[in-house]
DNA sequence: TATGAATGAGAGTTCATTCAT
DNA sequence: CATGAATGAACTCTCATTCAT
């Protein structure tokens, strides 16, 4: 489409860009940030080390690359997924599987990146909200915003639900869960299942309450109860 | 008890000890681990770097130690908070507002140092089961799953949930959200409200479903109180 | 040959190279292996301790660079020797002659660094054999081997001859003796009258034994052997 | 035989003086002086860091105090082995047999430790002969030299040897070949045939010469010279 | 006498980054 | 545009030795 000569050369360029972006990615899931040094990755994208620096400035603006692109890449596939279906739980289960694909296939280490990042750069964005990080952060987190919002309008969602802690409840429980089933091998009907069990009880909570015909069934079960023990302590007693 | 001399010795070794260990996570919090120099930590601690290593054989045990202190408390003052409070939903509570205040405390660094200690020492504890802060993490989540079978036990809280899910929701909101949180000034009326925003959807969706529970609020309120003053009769005749 | 920019450019590096080992041979020698810091040696050879590093990624490396070099100029400097004469009294005087004169050129300590060599790197080169200090020093005493076994093959020498005890008793005797002669000046009659104390002994005991009555045995073998190479010879050209 | 008090409370110290030194012995001959901490040793020995240099000053004065033992058992072994029998070569192949022995038994590391020795304290004793080691190296020694002397005075042995070079070839011939028997498990066997193929050929070279070969002279260079003339002529034929 | 906590200088090594080529 | 030699500050950790108890 451009000029072939600009083309190619844009072409090799992006080429080596990736090929240390590749490299650098690989090496800080396996290694982490600090314990990957620039010598490896340059040996491992196969350019010298000034190459590296000449494409990226700096260590730290290579990681912002991989971040970013990581970022770009899973806002892209939500916003697919978000777009295939229709339902509002569907949507929900989608965003989900898509988030913890991502962060599978990247050995949940982009998690540990993004605080890396955000230890080294608190100094340079010391506010939170101006570093790159949390501007990739709100934009990947606006679709799922925006899915719940849509539910409302459609009143599958009641209007009354504080969204953030939703927010905070979807993306921090896949988060945390991730950890566990980071250790079992990858398997898409576990994921799938896992993900069911995390959006299921956001879900149900999300939505506007029915069925008023038994009200107060929790209450009456803790009666219930509370007469079962009172019961056999009476026995207990009788006994003594 | 000992001699008052030995006694003395003992307090001056573990005042170091507390020293070293305080210095160390003020600097931590406030730097990384990986920035803050061994040497930094002596001097903040008012000792040489040799007796620093002198204490903590390598800096990793030293971050070790400082995790590990971090649990005990978390641990002890969760099992505390458990105790003080009779119903499952007041527990969760109290359990989501000890974690948020621990972190917060420690200006939520606690959680990168988790992750920073994962990334050094994978190569140590190739499972990560085996890990010493598996251990720790795992005694203190069994607090969570406490409450929550109690709950079960006592029919709050409905047989078939997912545990392990609530655990990461539950765990994992309440880190996610922090970040949000913590750009703002500590104030306890927000933690207070924001903590019951992240608890009551996994609450409502812990007990039997479909119940109109909050269309009623006041037959509810009523049922409520006398559920609560039939529990107290039964635990003071079951301690008697 | 190549450009002579390449070429240039090598030639800087081979300087540094040289003027590192060169540098640390001398600090080696003169404070002992363990006493020379490796900032000493950068310092000494006009380069950073960042860039001795870059030459030589080990102190042990560095250490095993020299010897390296050491023994090569050892091994060049006795095959010139060896080919150069051609008894085999004068080919043992030279070797001897040699040895003596690198060992003493270098204060002696070449021989304390193979110690020290040895000692540290035991543990990677379990077997003595694998270390690359013993194939080189293997690689030098086939010198001395060598000129025997000819000294045999010609008939000055007798077959029954224990060849490893001739060579320990050879190096371990010149090497041993090294210590005494140290104190003294460098003295060049002193060397030569001292080696043959040294080689006269075993070049005596070489020989075929006394029994006066073939007195002169050596040189009539000599002779024999001799003449059988003179008939050979004859035998070819009349063929040629 | 002196006061039970004085007595008893001598024995406990000499007992933890003879511990130390025995930790340290093996741990120098396993590792190495340089490798070997002090805090290693004291643990070795059961005793605390202090009393380690409570009873030794410094890490040195133990090396020597280390020597020194070894050397004092090494010169008293010998002195009851030249006692124990008559002749002068069995007395000669007794004392290699000794010092072989020795040696192997601390993993000829004493060597090593010498040669450290040496290098440590080199600025201490600027003259080697006036350096402790070199005393002690002295008086065992001589006892080689007393052999050799008796010998000759009784006959045995020609007077015109050079002792100091039989001296150097004795003691390094058996020092340099102990690397190569060290590979191999200790055999009492392959000791005492590894001795006389040491031994021999300095015995034989010591006795007084029946050969005519030097008796001779005229006719012996005669001789050389005509061999000499033939060697090169056959040369110039094998060229050609 | 025996201890072991405390020291601080110094060790080898790593590292992101620069810059002349 | 690409290189890789050069840097030197900073790193974690070790060590022989001291000294108050």
């Amino acid at each position: 489409m451009d000029k072939p000569d600009k083309n190619k050369s844009r072409t090799r360029l992006e080429q080596r860009e990736s090929d240390i972006m590749d490299a650098a990615s690989k090496l800080f899931a396996e290694e982490g940030f600090h314990a990957t040094s620039t010598r490896k990755i340059a040996a491992a994208a196969g350019v010298s080390e000034g190459t590296l620096f000449h494409y990226y400035g700096t260590k730290n603006v290579l990681l912002l690359a991989i971040l970013d692109g990581f970022y770009e890449q899973l806002i892209e596939s939500a916003r697919e997924g978000v777009e295939s279906v229709m339902g509002t739980r569907e949507r929900l289960l989608l965003l989900a599987k898509n988030h913890l694909r991502a962060l599978m296939d990247n050995q949940a280490l982009m998690m540990r990146l993004i605080q890396v990042y955000l230890s080294v750069d608190i100094y340079y964005y010391q506010d939170y909200k101006k570093s790159p990080i949390h501007k990739l952060n709100y934009r990947y987190t606006r679709i799922f915003d925006n899915v719940v919002r849509e539910g409302m309008e459609r009143g599958y969602i009641r209007e009354d639900l504080e969204l953030s802690a939703m927010r905070d409840l979807f993306f921090g429980g896949l988060e945390y869960g991730m950890r566990t089933l980071m250790g079992r091998k990858y398997n898409r009907e576990r994921v799938a299942s896992y993900v069911e069990a995390i959006v299921d009880p956001l879900w149900q909570s999300m939505q506007t309450q029915h069925s008023t015909a038994d009200s107060n069934a929790a209450d009456n079960s803790r009666l219930e109860a509370t007469c079962k023990r009172l019961e056999s302590i009476v026995e207990r007693l009788e006994q003594a």
